[in-house]
DNA sequence: CATGAATGAGCATTCATTCAT
DNA sequence: CATGAATGAATGCTCATTCAT
């Protein structure tokens, strides 16, 4: 998959360290996600963790470990499941449509840890940053992929220099769902979000002959909506 | 222009809060750039102010506070910067495309500082959030009002309902500039970022019979570079 | 003097700094001699000092500068009481019998003090170690100031280059007075201490035709004692 | 020889508490001369040791029993060494001056645990201090015998009651070898200081006509030296 | 208005020791 | 006998905030 930090443990038996960082991270996920990095002590993670002070810092050698053990499990998770959702059905054109509808159901479902990692990873020592920064580019790089098979297979007309931007641009997309919510979910509901980005980004927004109407259509009330702020 | 939470001060005198409130966030914004905010201190704050935490503390009212003066000094600045290139000349289709390139200047020239709020503004106070987010709607607003226009006078193609969408996609846009620069700016020029961006959304990408050469082609090192990763 | 560390401060005001580092020592010397240096916390020392942790704080960067600040204490008073005794009546040989005389009743009374410099200076970071030694050399320095003097007027007979080593063994002739008490001052009185070593180390002991009678001798009792264990 | 602490072990057989005993303190010798007691941990001891803290506390009952085996140890070795090279051979002066440079050899070697002893027995608990303070009275009085042969066989004039102090003086003086090496070691070598402490010691100092040369007289350079500090 | 000394709750981390296996 | 995971009291130190001067 991708190089993981290794982070040193006192105790020996592997399978323990497992379980014990699956009982930790699952604990400060939600601690980190509810009161942030800084806002929640060690000894609530353990606490939550149900391990004690002591033990905690067995299988973990600093607060940051936590840390980059939360936003590498989450990217973890979030690659699996969107790898899941992969198909290689159809031109690649259409691989990618359901590749962003999975990979946006995906994010909604992940929102606060999206925002975890967007916020509170410049807490980590540069070393860890680098392998989380890894992963993330790793991530991009499956929709990299489709884009490639989507020139090869001329379903997809773009500039092979254009890839890795428009790679990242589907990677945002998503993370905006989250961070921008307060704006974007109060006039958008996923569905739509989902639509129009798609339509936005293939490009069928300016060619309506393309263009199923069903698809870009927002609801009216959705229309006034924007204009209300 | 916007409505701007009000922080109390043991002080009278409005001119003397401006002033010091300057000092204030001139060096408060540097050190959260180079620290965090978290990493920083109010001594610090203090000192590089040229006060006496004292001092610091009869024009503010706590640390989070400064952090609520520096996220909306850095919107101002933005949306001041911002507001002063736009031009309503020619049609609105080549107003945003200006637009979009002096946001991206802008964009490239405040990358720390919107680092910033992207990562500290969670610990702000809910109220003091409420401010900010509005800010960023009011800035987002801006790009909004020239989609309009574009419907209106037929330059943009553009379902109303999708226009709040595509004001916020243009502001993550510059956004993910500066927070994704480890990625874009090792593959991408500012000039060739803004050229491909500004491409894909006006949506010359896929209709080559209307895009001009010289803007969607990436050099071809780049092109083999992005593969290379 | 002697070069003394600097030791940092937040606190601006120097007479305030010295007050409170007078009260800071005054408290540690004698949690150290109780308690040992590992064995006391900063806590303790900051409530015997009559100050909040956080105030010790102000005035300290660390445990560490506590023990320096009370070993340089420890030598400051050594070295001025014992300079305060210094007389140069008489030639260099009487001035030493009652140098010496004067340095052990320091050394007696200051016995925990002495102790615990040796017990615990190794515990200072080495920078600060360095500042403690240079000024246990200059105290060995007075005596070799002494020693000098007599080799000039005649009245003490030694090789120039045995004045550093005759130097040092005064001093620890003292130190042991202190470190070796257990078994010392079980077998012998202060004066007897006192006479005894003088004449050992003005070697009146082995000349008999110099000695007078009432200094060699020890009672009766002692010399029993003495083989007793 | 000398009574030793009864140290309790969960393990019955005696052989494998000596021979684990005996891992255990060649592991904390050099763990505790290089980091002090407290600066050791008991997994470090464990470790160096071959054992599990597990197994460690099977043979021991705290971090404290380590030390005491540790000083008892050392002192152990100390005492052997030295008996080892006495001779009754010559009158007791003789044997004096040999026993004293034979000392100065094995002190010079054994330096580090000198100052281990000296500067970590005070953390011992009471009871293993006495233990520990009672061989070195032990060591002390192997001088104390053969000053008192010496004075019976009329080779050393020394006042009985002087003999405990003078026994002490002796041994203090291989000890201040190491803890005052920081100047002595700069100034003089062994060679120097065994000859010039001997001298000074058996009051040849002062009257040269007994004085054979080479032996008081210190070279040149040295007495240079000396003076330049 | 300005100063800066004082406060003390709070935090991350360590480590001797135990005990179930 | 051996193992090593678990415990949790204890520690050195920080830092936002206050308030007397």
């Amino acid at each position: 998959m991708c190089p993981k930090k290794h982070i040193p443990s006192a105790v020996k038996d592997p399978k323990l360290i497992e379980t014990r960082r699956q009982q930790i991270v699952a604990a400060a996920v939600n601690l980190f996600v509810e009161k942030g990095f800084h806002g929640t002590t060690t000894r609530e993670i353990a606490r939550e963790s149900g391990l004690s002070i002591g033990a905690l810092y067995e299988y973990v050698e600093s607060k940051e470990d936590v840390l980059y053990l939360v936003c590498d499990n989450i990217h973890t998770t979030l690659e699996t499941r969107l790898r899941r959702t992969l198909t290689e059905a159809g031109n690649a054109r259409e691989s990618l449509r359901s590749a962003i509808r999975q990979y946006l159901y995906v994010m909604d479902d992940m929102q606060d840890d999206v925002l975890l990692i967007y916020q509170e990873s410049k807490s980590l020592p540069l070393e860890a940053l680098h392998f989380v920064l890894g992963k993330e580019e790793q991530i991009t790089g499956i929709f990299a992929d489709i884009l490639r098979r989507g020139i090869e297979d001329g379903s997809l007309r773009l500039d092979p220099g254009a890839v890795t931007l428009m790679a990242h641009n589907i990677i945002v997309l998503g993370q905006m769902w989250a961070f921008r919510r307060w704006a974007l979910q109060r006039h958008y509901t996923l569905e739509e979000y989902i639509r129009v980005q798609t339509s936005l980004l293939l490009n069928e927004l300016m060619s309506p002959d393309e263009t199923d109407d069903t698809d870009t259509q927002v609801k009216k009330e959705e229309g006034e909506a924007v204009r209300g702020n």
